[in-house]
DNA sequence: CGAGTTTTTGAAGGACATCAACGTCTGTGG
DNA sequence: CCACAGACGTTGATGTCCTTCAAAAACTCG
């Protein structure tokens, strides 16, 4: 049976990727199309309307993507981090906003040479199918925590993920502030700020610097509560 | 610029979809490779966990796809209506449940099939992808109703979406139950009933036939609460 | 009609939000 | 190096929206 894997994606180290002749149309690999930008901390990548001409991958830093509600509420549906892809869209607008978190590098693709690529090269179909359905996968997962997870059990979870992702260690050190959590999470920073003192006091975590380093203490204790 | 549209996967006739030459290896229109099947009220289409060997396409009927926690609680990701796909994952498993709600028709496609399909068929493949990216931006919107909005903000939404998609008018027949909808809006069913009896009161709306049928009688007002 | 299921309604409780104040960290300039 | 201002984080008191528990009403279908 075959698999999707997005592991092919994200393999690709931004640096090759650049290495190769970035303007020769109809390259064999189509990723040396891409181009470097740097972001500063809070700036923004591309906004909710703005026309898409690009699609973007993470080479350093972490990247909020986010919903806005008129009112301001917010709703951030994942922090991107080195070698994530965000950005892909089905309209001609962007339907969410793209923010940096502290300093961020990404590549930039041309959405318009998206026609031509997924001809040209089935590869990079497939490479970036597999990243559109990791990228449903974790929508589905978080799903089912903004709707039916108690506040406990969505920092749990957060905790497990980011540390999965980022950290070979038990120890985290998160890049986002609890603002940023909290509207991640689905809930507001009083809470986020208590609930992470409630796990401190259970021995689940130990915090520092600042509550911006993580230790999971407890990672048995942690996936219980992930469920 | 290049559009991604999934009215072009959708757009495809079921009938038509079946009536080529369903074995014939190779063959231009790889749509005609699916097999047809049915399901009754409340069937199993495929369960968490299951080796994921095929990915479908509504023909009638309603499909809910669903993730359950270890104790029962409940994620509805979507109702799946027809000519909506589901069922495409990354890895070797069904990630979520999918169930029959009433009556339900879908087309069968073989996912070993789906690398030469894609090699095969850029085309093909471009439906495939704008249809993976509705699916996940329709994710994203759910995201903001889950973590952001009220119990009123996600029935207007939610009696809004269901009406765009089901309905050419202001009335919608609702193939599921109020568990599934409570499921769906991250809420308790008592919560549904309440919140649309608020809505009754309100004017909003009109309930028929045991709560089935809404008729969408002040839409302005519903979208106002769409934010 | 009648048993079981689904929906609605009511009363009470709880988890998280809101409002408010205090503590801590960061970075800049004296 | 220390002082200070502003941003960020924590803690406390109170409020509220939704849940939970309970029971009645309405619907479905044999």
């Amino acid at each position: 049976m075959q698999t999707f894997n997005a592991s092919h994606l994200n393999r690709v180290p931004a640096a090759v990727a650049l290495r190769g002749p970035a303007n020769m149309p109809g390259h064999r690999d189509e990723m040396t199309r891409g181009q470097l930008r740097s972001f500063e901390r809070g700036d923004e990548i591309f906004a909710e309307g703005d026309p898409c001409q690009f699609f973007y991958k993470v080479v350093s830093g972490t990247v909020r993507t986010a919903k806005l509600l008129a009112d301001g509420r917010r709703q951030i549906d994942d922090f991107n981090l080195p070698g994530d892809v965000f950005g892909l869209e089905s309209g001609e607008c962007h339907r969410f906003t793209a923010e940096a978190i502290g300093k961020v590098e990404v590549i930039a693709y041309r959405r318009s040479d998206f026609r031509g690529l997924v001809h040209d090269d089935p590869a990079f179909s497939q490479r970036l199918m597999a990243c559109m359905l990791t990228n449903l996968d974790r929508a589905h997962g978080h799903m089912v925590l903004l709707g039916r997870k108690t506040a406990l059990e969505r920092m749990a979870s957060f905790l497990l993920d980011m540390a999965r992702r980022m950290s070979s260690s038990d120890q985290v050190e998160l890049p986002m502030q609890r603002a940023d959590i909290a509207d991640h999470l689905g809930l507001t920073i009083e809470t986020v700020s208590r609930t992470l003192t409630q796990m401190v006091r259970a021995g689940l975590i130990r915090l520092t610097e600042a509550g911006r380093t993580v230790v999971l203490a407890d990672k048995a204790g942690l996936r219980v509560l992930n469920t």
